[in-house]
RNA sequence: GCCCCCAUCGACUAGAGGCCUAGGUCACCACUCUUUCAAGGUGGUAGCGCCGGUUCGAUUCCGGCUGGGGGCGCCA
């Protein structure tokens, strides 16, 4: 049974590459039909953060990475939490303790960074007296337990990277039980791993190198490792690694700007995993299905938010109008329209929304659009009718007014046929009307096409509009 | 300083010795479609880091160099 687990620490929002670590172990989890868990590692007490785990554990559900386990409360399943499991890492820290395989360490930072040239701790504790100990301990000085790192090569199997060598005296005694009594990450992983029975550690790169340490740790407690993966790290465009200076890199930040969960989900897949057959476009099943460790790429990945946007269109396209309108209200809210008001315009939003659809890359595109169909002060910029002469449009304007007027179905092939009859009569472009008047209607140099546009509208508004921008034109003229 | 990983267009990648005149996607450019903005369609620019081997033949295998990333914390 493959077990699996994402393990984020809440000092921070959930990072994009954090995430993507997250979305490969639950593709791993889900293909082998095996479990996703999720451990929230929250032993910096400095650092962690409830906020920031309940901001993970939002964001996780929102890319749809639900887990499969957690500590038996009866309700739903919560993550495990670390530092709800302290004794169990104090138990086997007394166990290695007693069978000499870790030993207590009573030096200070100082006297550490004196000692050493380079490299880090020197093993100095390993082989002190009772009188020193005695004498630290009257001091007042609390020790760490410090991992009797044994004089041997380890070797890292890894699924991603193959075999990898770590020379022998390449790693010093490291602290698995800090001073306040809480174990470190190198200890707190190693024991949780076993004793969650995880068989494959999916993480990234940044932990290779702290790998044989892990399986130290495994073997001194008769432990069997589970397997590892390694995978590339995502970068900055500047290839470094991806930071708050890049701009957006949580995926907070995505999805509060109208980015699609399954957008998101997609792009992430694609950073370190290909298929073979140039497939970029994939729902969550045929990821799931896809998806192997195998295939995944050695080298570290650029997150590309351009790529991410033209996916998010993609997935756009994809959603019906309907879904559209409805994933779209907490950002019409956002760009100032009440919840009445939206709601009001409900059944015109969504029609405005199935005819602008494919030009949406994210939600945020969606109020610019929809806005002169549900507010009724249209601000006309007349900069933007420049190129058509402002008198020559209010000209035509004033001409096709009454005509409009006359329309009696007031639908779009009936708008259609008296407002191309008008441009033959007059001898006019298409273009020289049909610009003007979707201006004067919308306030806009882009939209739904025009006859479309003024069905939606309908002809008391239409010619409302009308009315008042011949006015504003008019007093701009003078 | 020591240790580890990586190396194909600007970006994500395919390629596992001849199929490569290096393929796809994003971005970019051009053309096209068009009542606007988009979208779409067509085409284009652009890449195997360098030096040695191995081989009849290297993007592909080996070594070195260079470059990039990571680790060496009482952070995770």
């Amino acid at each position: 049974m493959v077990r699996v687990r994402f393990a984020p620490s809440p000092t921070g929002y959930l990072h994009i590459g954090n995430a993507r670590t997250a979305l490969f172990n639950y593709l791993f989890a889900r293909k082998n039909n095996g479990v996703f868990v999720l451990r929230i590692e929250n032993t910096d007490v400095e650092r962690s953060n409830s906020r920031f785990e309940e901001s993970i554990i939002e964001d996780l559900k929102w890319l749809g990475l639900s887990w499969d386990e957690g500590p038996d409360t009866g309700g739903p399943y919560q993550p495990y939490r670390q530092m709800d499991r302290l004794n169990l890492y104090r138990e086997y820290a007394n166990r290695l303790l007693s069978e000499g395989k870790a030993y207590r360490c009573w030096c200070t930072r100082e006297e550490i960074e004196k000692r050493a040239k380079t490299g880090g701790y020197d093993n100095y504790c390993r082989n002190i007296s009772d009188a020193q100990i005695s004498k630290f301990q009257s001091e007042g000085r609390k020790p760490v337990l410090r991992f009797k790192v044994p004089e041997k090569e380890v070797i890292v199997k890894d699924i991603i990277r193959g075999t990898i060598r770590f020379e022998a005296d390449s790693i010093n005694d490291f602290v698995i039980m800090k001073s306040n009594e809480i174990p470190t990450f190198h200890f707190a992983v190693v024991i949780d791993d076993f004793e969650m029975k995880i068989t494959h550690v999916i993480r990234g790169e940044d932990h290779l190198s702290n790998t044989p340490k892990h399986i130290l740790i495994f073997e001194a407690l008769g432990q069997t490792p589970p397997q590892f993966a390694h995978m590339s790290m995502t970068l900055g465009p500047d290839r470094t690694r991806l930071s708050k200076r890049h701009g957006a890199t949580s995926v907070r930040q995505y999805r509060e700007s109208g980015f699609l969960s399954n957008a998101m989900f997609n792009y992430l897949a694609l950073l370190g995993w290909s298929s073979k057959d140039n497939q970029e476009i994939f729902s969550k099943q045929q990821l799931i299905q896809e998806f192997s460790l195998e295939a995944c790429n050695k080298s570290n990945a650029i997150f590309d938010p351009a790529k991410l946007l033209w996916m998010n269109s993609q997935y756009m396209k994809m959603k019906s109008a309907k879904e559209i309108t409805e994933l779209s209200i907490p950002f019409l809210e956002k760009a100032g329209y009440e919840k009445s008001n939206i709601e009001r315009h409900r059944q015109i939003i969504e029609k405005i929304v199935e005819l602008e659809k494919e030009k949406f890359r994210i939600l945020e595109d969606v109020p610019e659009r929809v806005a002169p169909y549900i507010t009724e002060d249209i601000d006309w910029n007349l900069q933007l009718l420049q190129k058509f002469g402002i008198p020559e449009t209010s000209k035509i304007l004033s001409e096709i007014l009454p005509e409009i007027k006359k329309i009696e179905q007031f639908e779009r092939s009936a708008i259609e046929n008296i407002i191309r009859k008008f441009c033959k009569e007059k001898n006019l472009k298409t273009g020289e009307v049909f610009h003007p008047l979707r201006f004067a209607l919308t306030g806009m140099t882009k939209g739904p096409g025009l006859f479309e546009l003024m069905e939606i509208l309908g002809r008391d508004v239409s010619v409302r509009r009308i009315e008042k921008f011949l006015k504003k034109s008019m007093k701009d003229d003078n």
